[in-house]
DNA sequence: CTCATGTCAGCTGAACTGAGATAC
DNA sequence: CGTATCTCAGTTAAGCTGACATGA
């Protein structure tokens, strides 16, 4: 049983999302506002169904991380004149200085969820997780139909 | 993002997780099924409390994971006549059958899992994801006050 | 007409909490 | 008495589904 990858993985998976749950929370944020802000912040503004294809984030979700983040001024959610189905969401100077808060406290958890492991292993380990991520990658249930 | 390890490690448990759910499925079972069948042979009888701290299961859903076991006649729950509280939990001749063909889902889960690693890499990832866990597993909350 | 978008209400499986009954 | 065991009802957070209105 404990040497079994998927049952290492999720149960370490389940800690970590713990942590990282427990991090955000202490500055009043979850997980899906550092990933949309990150997401904002790296790639641009987009369409709400289109941050939901960068993030993986349901459509559904999306609706409410975004009414949480428009509350907090951290992003701007503008008509878009092109196609007036759609929304586009702005990172405003706030949301900018709100993903760097965030991205301290995921690097603090970083720390914390590898600090067994030396800067070597920790390296080796990130590129084998990012090995398994992007084979599976196609595999993810797209929010809707992927383009 | 797509480099932080607590984010790869979460999004991969849980393709991870499906694959295992999945697996089990067409079985008719369910993970902790095979979690707690796995437990009974290798470790052998136990009340439910300590099977619960083997396999970290709580004890509300021992309940119900055990009646399903026992409806199949994969486990007997019997009084422990010394401390009439406890059930003591026994594999039966069809649990260790049923264990052993889980135990081929579950290694075809895992093969599913790893594809695209190598031998070698398969087990440094192992390796770096049980010294996560076993660093990480004294924070794991207890399914009951920790004896 | 078909398809994409945004919104909403609700489902599901898994982890967990709390309370009660029984026995140590 | 306090503590451990088993059971059950219910909560929570997260991912996901289905339906609907609008517009391309």
């Amino acid at each position: 049983m404990r040497n079994l990858p998927s049952y290492l993985l999720t149960q370490t998976a389940m800690h970590a999302g713990r942590l990282v749950t427990e991090g955000f929370a202490a500055a009043g944020a979850r997980g899906y506002h550092y990933r949309l802000l990150a997401s904002l912040v790296e790639d641009g503004p987009a369409s709400q169904a289109t941050l939901g294809r960068r993030t993986g984030i349901h459509l559904s979700d999306m609706v409410t991380a975004l009414n949480e983040l428009e509350a907090g001024a951290y992003v701007a959610r503008a008509p878009d004149p092109a196609d007036r189905r759609r929304n586009v969401i702005t990172v405003t100077d706030a949301g900018r200085d709100r993903a760097a808060e965030l991205a301290e406290r995921a690097a603090a958890v970083q720390e914390q969820l590898l600090a067994p492991l030396d800067p070597a292993e920790r390296e080796q380990f990130t590129a084998l997780l990012a090995k398994l991520y992007e084979h599976h990658r196609q595999g993810f249930p797209p929010p809707s139909p992927m383009s």
